[in-house]
DNA sequence: CTGGGTTCGACCGGGTGGTCTAAGAATAGG
DNA sequence: CCTATTCTTAGACCACCCGGTCGAACCCAG
């Protein structure tokens, strides 16, 4: 976490510094994000910057956590479900929500999956695999969830489902990234939405159950 | 392409570099890369290494392609397939194919889908999206061969189907490698690829076919 | 002995994350 | 109002690593 004095600043510089490294992240990815390019963006001196971060890696896991933390304040998660047709309803509005979040903030809502999809090397540090874990728990609590109402297949062992529901949603996600236009409408929202989870149904809903 | 000296190397010597080069991809990335870890591992010299390859990306490309030419060429595709259930048991086959080359040749076969869904800074190199392009061509045939014999859906936009397939097989193939003790008999690969096929049935195939 | 194919490694410019000193800005006390 | 002390900023500098160059040395055939 930073330096108790960052939280001193006031909003628009700690936001601007917060911004100018996640635009940082999602331009170089984690490996390839700069502490150097990130200073330069923000505007500020170096000096500064190691005044208010320890290192790098105290900036960037800021950034990430408070990203992830966003993310999962704005899909609405848990919710309640009585049975297998809600709880694909509820999952339908969640993706509907985070679709929303990410046209409206594109760089915070790629940078989840972005590093949660992470490969490599990245892959082995520390604060890529404590965001990977807590995104696989949010996963894994929904398709716990789904089980208890029968939504949500058993015959599958646990973790394949959820990296497989994981890889799922960041494909969705970076599918639609790559062919919007920047003009969606809640139509579009809706339909994507309707496209995707159905894949995720298809993939997780008990056998027989797929079709809608 | 290696300049035409790198050719006339002995078998040996030629393996030898470029197995040092992929298992650096393998353990760094092809971001995180370093030729001079290359050339270290080699153990040749910078001025040899020079001679026989123009640049790092040279030796790189030539790595990159020779796995995914080799994992083309294991997994026997094309094949011929009458009808739905031909196709997804060809898949099956292509599937258990692709499975035991992997644990014959763990860094080939996982080199070929860690670059494929590289993100970030990597995903925009030449090297890296020539590769991707080359593989979406191939599950690309595959569902396009799969529709003519009405075993895959057509009401999905054809590059999000594409897309998915591809995650789905790298999900499998990353999963696998995770848990896997080396001591995989033929039965655990059958299985495996059941589980997998399963998955990748119940995307692709048309609605109410899903089921097995 | 010569000459060309081959190997070697010092060296280059540039970028990295991180340190440190010194000057500037602000705040306190008299 | 002036000074003294603390908080904050600036950027030169460090060691290290990167990909790439190059001239000298080596080896072996003619």
């Amino acid at each position: 976490m930073p330096l108790p004095r960052f939280e001193k600043l006031d909003e628009a510089r700690k936001h601007s510094i917060l911004d100018a490294a996640a635009q940082e992240i999602a331009e170089h990815g984690f490996d390839g994000a700069s502490y150097n390019r990130v200073i330069e963006r923000a505007g500020i001196s170096k000096g500064a910057m190691y005044y208010y971060f320890a290192d790098k890696d105290d900036l960037f896991q800021t950034v990430v956590e408070g990203c992830l933390a966003q993310w999962l304040g704005e899909i609405g998660f848990p919710f309640e479900a009585d049975d297998a047709k809600a709880f694909w309803a509820a999952c339908h509005t969640m993706y509907e929500r985070s679709l929303r979040f990410m046209l409206r903030d594109p760089r915070n809502a790629a940078l989840t999956f972005d590093i949660a999809r992470a490969t490599g090397p990245s892959a082995k540090h520390p604060i890529v695999q404590a965001h990977h874990d807590r995104l696989r728990a949010f996963v894994d609590a929904l398709a716990e969830q789904g089980r208890g109402v029968e939504a949500v297949r058993t015959d599958l062992p646990r973790d394949l489902l959820v990296e497989t529901l994981l890889s799922l949603l960041e494909t969705g996600d970076r599918w639609l990234a790559d062919r919007w236009d920047d003009a969606m409408d809640d139509e579009d929202v809706t339909a994507t939405a309707t496209l995707i989870v159905g894949l995720l149904k298809r993939v997780a809903a008990p056998d027989g159950e797929s079709s809608r």
